[in-house]
Formats: C-alpha cells, sequence, structure tokens
DNA sequence: TTGTAAGCGTTATCAA
DNA sequence: TTGATAACGCTTACAA
C-alpha cells in the first residue's frame, strides 16, 4: 500500500519548511495568507490526514472523549450514547465507548484506562459511591450524567419534580393510595426519586403512599413488584423507571388486573418501548438527547483546556463543580385513569 | 498535579536502562529474570501507564477497534456494539463507536476517520453499495456485520434459513397465503430474506406470497405495512424485521384485527422487545451477542498483524475474505396461531 | 542480556 | 513571517 503522507511531503511539495507548513494547517501562529493557501493545496491534492498520535504526544490532547455505561442494551443509555457520540463528532471528537456491565469495580477501571486515551469522561455510574466518584474525578476531566457527587461537574434531571407531577396526576385522578416500586436501593436517582414522592405526598391531600422495597431496575424487576401491587391495595403504582413498569404491566396483566382499569402505571424515562404495549405507558420523559448533548458542552466547555490527564481537575476544577439539571415532563398514555370510586 | 509516570522513570527506579524497562515489560526480547521482576515492581509501584500515543507513533497499531453503526437506539445495533465492546476489551482493545445516522456517506466519513485511529473496524452497513464497500475496505482491515461484500471479510446469519423456518412454521399452522412486509429496497438482508421467502415457498406445497413492498425497518414502516396486510387477504405476514412487526401489531390491533386470530405475525431479530407486546412476538432469533464477538474474533485474526492502516487488505487480504454464517433459530410466541378453518 | 542512540510525525521554541 | 531544532514517550536496531 502506499505510505501514509506526512506533513514533510505537504511541506516539500508546497516548498515551504514543516514548521511553517505545520502552522499555515493549524491556522495557530502566523502565516501569510499565500503561504497558506499553497500548504492547503498541496495538503488536500496529497490527501494528507494528520497523524493523531504525533500531535497528542506533543500537545497531550487526544481529540478523543469517553463515554462509560452501564448497559447499552438498555434503552436509556443507548440514547444517551448516540446523542453523545453525534454531538461529539460534531466538535470533532471521537467517542469511546465502553459497557461496565452495572459492575462499580469494571467502571472504575474503565474510567482509568480508556480516561487516560480521552480528553475527557461522559460517566453514568448510578450506583458508585460518591467518594469513589470524587476521586476518579481527580485530576481527569469528568462529566457525570444523571447522578451527582461532590465537587465533579454533572448533567441530571429534575428526579423530584419528575415525580411530583406523577404523584399530582394521578392524585388528580383520585388515586389516594400510591404504591411506589424503587428501583435499586444505592441508585442515586431512586434515592432522589422516592424523597420526590414523599415529600409531593405531603402537598396532597390525603395521598397515602406504600413502599414496596427495591427492585432491579429491569423489566423483571416489575415482575416481582407487579405482584406486590397487587397485595397493597394501591390503586396506581409509580416505578422506578419504564423497564420495570413494562413488569409491571405485563405481570398484573397475566395476573388478571385490568390496567388501568384496577391499577394505574406511571413509569419513568419515556423510552421508545413505553409506546409498544397496549395500554401506552404514562411516564415522565427524560430528554436523553439533551442529556448527552448537555454532558459533552459541559465537557468541552471545562475551564482547563482538556489537557489529556496531566492537568488539574478539568471540568471539577477549583472544588465547585457545575451541575445542569434539565427538566422533565409527564407524558399521559393510557396506562392511567380515573380510581375506581370504589378506592375513593 | 503529578506529573505522569513514564518509562524513563520506572527505568530509573530499577537501575536499568529504558530500553531494558521497555523489553522487560513487553516480554519480547530477551531480560533476565530478575531484572523483569525489578522492572515490574518498580512499574507497579510507580503506578507506570504506558503512553499510547508514543507506543502508536512507533509500532503504527493503536490498540483501538471501531465500530459503525446505523443507529445506536435500534436494539440490534446496541447488543452488537454491547458484546463488540465486551470481546473487544477482553483482548485489550478499546472501542470507538459512532452512528452513522443510516446515511451511507456518514458511514463512509466515519469509516475513513475513525479507522484511521483504530487497527481495525467492525461495519454495519446494510445499505451501502458493494463497490463502496470494497473500496472502503482497501488498505484496511474491517469486517461487516450482517452484510457481504467481494472481498470483505464478513459475520453474517444464515436469513436464507431463517425465513424458510418462518415459512415452514406458518405454512404448518395451514397459513396459504402469507404477505411478506420487505425493509429497505437496498437493505443486503432484506434482499436475502425475500429471495429466502420466495424459495422456501416453492418447496411448499400451496403457499403464496404476497408482497407488500419495501418499508422503513422500523416500527412506523410496521405501521404502514399493517394496513396493506389487512387488504391482502393474508392469513399471516412475515416481517423484515421485529421493529416492523411490532409496528404491524399495534396497527392491526388498532385495526380491531385479532393477532393471532385473524392474522399470524413473525418477525425477525429477537429483540428484547419482542416480549413486551401482548400477544409476545413469534419470530427468528439473531445471535446479536455472537455476532458482535465473531466480528472483533475476525478481526483480531486477521493474517496481517492489524497495522494502522498503511499495511494491505487486513482481514481481506488476500482476495478471498473470510466470511461466516450463523445459524438462526425460530422462537414461537403469542402472534402465530393456526389458520383460521376458512381460509385453508 | 544489556545499554546507547536513532527515530516515529507532530508541535513549540527561538533566532533570523 | 519563516526555518532550524528540540522535544513528546516509546520501541528497536545495533553495539557492547
Amino acid at each position: 500500500m502506499t505510505p501514509p503522507v506526512t506533513l514533510r511531503d505537504v511541506a516539500r511539495a508546497a516548498g515551504v519548511s514543516p514548521a511553517t507548513a505545520s502552522r499555515a494547517l493549524a491556522a495557530s501562529g502566523s502565516t501569510s495568507t499565500d503561504r497558506r493557501a499553497q500548504v492547503h493545496r498541496a495538503a488536500r491534492e496529497l490527501g494528507y490526514r494528520p497523524n493523531r498520535a504525533a500531535r497528542e504526544l506533543i500537545t497531550g490532547r487526544t481529540g478523543n472523549l469517553c463515554l462509560v455505561v452501564p448497559d447499552l442494551e438498555n434503552p436509556f443509555f443507548a440514547a444517551v450514547a448516540k446523542s453523545v457520540q453525534a454531538r461529539a463528532r460534531a466538535a470533532g471528537y471521537a467517542v469511546f465507548v465502553a459497557d461496565s456491565e452495572e459492575d462499580p469495580l469494571l467502571e472504575t477501571e474503565l474510567v482509568t484506562q480508556l480516561g487516560a486515551q480521552a480528553d475527557g469522561v461522559i460517566l453514568c455510574a448510578p450506583r458508585m459511591s460518591e467518594t469513589a466518584l470524587t476521586r476518579l474525578s481527580a485530576g481527569r476531566a469528568v462529566v457525570l450524567v444523571n447522578r451527582e457527587a461532590p465537587g465533579v461537574a454533572s448533567v441530571v434531571v429534575d428526579n423530584v419534580d419528575g415525580v411530583r407531577q406523577a404523584a399530582a396526576h394521578v392524585h388528580a385522578l383520585g388515586h389516594r393510595r400510591v404504591a411506589w416500586a424503587g428501583g435499586p436501593a444505592d441508585s442515586w436517582s431512586d434515592r432522589e426519586r422516592h424523597a420526590g414522592l414523599l415529600h409531593a405526598a405531603e402537598q396532597l391531600p390525603g395521598l397515602e403512599v406504600v413502599d414496596l422495597g427495591h427492585f432491579a431496575p429491569v423489566f423483571a424487576g416489575g415482575v416481582a413488584a407487579a405482584d406486590l401491587v397487587a397485595a397493597s391495595r394501591a390503586t396506581a403504582v409509580l416505578a422506578h423507571n419504564d423497564l420495570m413498569a413494562l413488569g409491571i404491566l405485563d405481570r398484573l396483566r397475566s395476573r388478571g388486573t385490568a390496567v388501568p382499569g384496577g391499577v394505574s402505571v406511571v413509569g419513568y424515562d419515556d423510552v421508545p418501548a413505553a409506546t409498544l404495549v397496549s395500554p401506552a405507558l404514562t411516564t415522565v420523559a427524560v430528554p436523553f438527547a439533551r442529556l448527552g448533548r448537555a454532558a459533552v458542552d459541559a465537557l468541552l466547555a471545562a475551564p482547563a483546556p482538556l489537557a489529556g490527564g496531566a492537568t488539574a481537575g478539568g471540568a471539577a476544577a477549583g472544588g465547585a463543580a457545575a451541575g445542569q439539571r434539565l427538566t422533565v415532563e409527564l407524558v399521559v398514555r393510557g396506562s392511567t385513569a380515573p380510581a375506581p370510586p370504589a378506592a375513593r
């Protein structure tokens, strides 16, 4: 095959020194207009592609970002990955994507390894400890998605307001006994959502919250929760996320409990599958794409110019890390309806 | 922050030259056992992490792979991404993931750009032309997933046998008039599946295939196809993939056509959502995880030792590219049932 | 088996 | 504004 075209080749073809060629192409430093044109033409004609490794070696910047998620098959994270990747590309960055399989140990390892090859890390780690997160973000530009930790930049959604909307909705429909099917006990967003529900209940006269406990944030977790719903005498159930809500829906149906006739169900996230089921799922819509974009923007706007890892804190520099909170919106579909008269 | 630990630091701490340190850590070349131990200990104590850029600059290998898919939110590609990423990590590779938004132009650009930073590319490009694929694979190690092209390595599933199983299933249930809801006209797998169906029909006495045309391989495409199903007097419909089948299911339901009572529906892929709907979808299960793993293995087993891009053909070297074909299996669920007696 | 030294392709420094 | 020249951190001849 043809050997790669180097900057020297371009410089030679343009009749200038490599240094000048570099400046002309980088548009950094001063270069006369005609020289620049010459160099650019030569580069184009030769099909010059800068060697990123060589550039990285001296600048310390890779031009890459890194995204770590717990599960790529979870539509929530797939959507985040898609938008992160799109935004990064628009900014000229490539993205390493890694799946941590919900394993905090692997999460740490991935951030350490891949983070070394990237200018910044976007991390979805709902269950990692705060201290671990803070430690991981030291000496590295990190932005957390849907998670907060002291001193670490983050982009989250308004979990408290989301469940408030959900609770207000079922309350308005006449439901008074509402069950909560929680996610993992160590999930940050679950703690926020649960607290938000309790807080909302205080404002909603007569609303009683039945805590069903913690479940795996997947379909099977919802299936398990459904049986407790049935036993709880609640007329509505709010789930930690859509995947669980879909499990609840499925299990209630096979138990012969009508939805929304017997029990109303509300999810969280608004994953695509929420509209595939019947009745379609009433849920709190999370702006996935905006989450991903905001995370990339936060990384690229970091105070430190994203030096490879040798530099201080990056997005987290200075102690007071920027936190961004996106609004969410309840989407009412078929899985919620007025409470049965008997229950009012 | 602390400056990164370099090989020189390790060498100094171990009391050897950088060259010896390099050899000791790489286990390449000859090093005495005690020296090696010394160096390893020093490296561990100092927390040495080799600079990949420097290594790449001299070896020409990046230690990265690149995966390009049309849509990360499509559960099919999400599953492939997950398994590719896992297998690559096990082999010590990081993975760039890029979403081409179903755009052949962007696909080409991504392969060219990201491929330059990777030792190999795994490409899902159902709709790119064969010539474009062959051209793209020149001078680059490329493995195609669920797609074949002359001279390019690939890992595909047995599309023909998949539809054969589906056709045999509905035929055995007594269906004689079967509709085919095709995917995009330029989709390679759709051409295979369609041809497979026609071929299967020849072997199944009395089976008549009604061609409904081509649709977008997503939920909305299925919705569009559903109305044609109803008009076709077919008692069963085979869809290009699950997403379409789910759209068909949904639309038939809202039209008042019972599934499987009135019409039986068969999908392709077996995405997780196939079991979320009711009735659950009978479908041809594609081994996503094995597809991804096989693609990585094919890349890493390539004849050329994966040189960064300066070397010839990689996996495709020699002209006769390796093609691997995985078997698929029909999973019968609730969306298929015996044909109505009137139709027999 | 080990050390010295020469690069890999780029950017940054410094004179001119 | 330009061109030598020195890095960046590593691997690999080649010599000892």
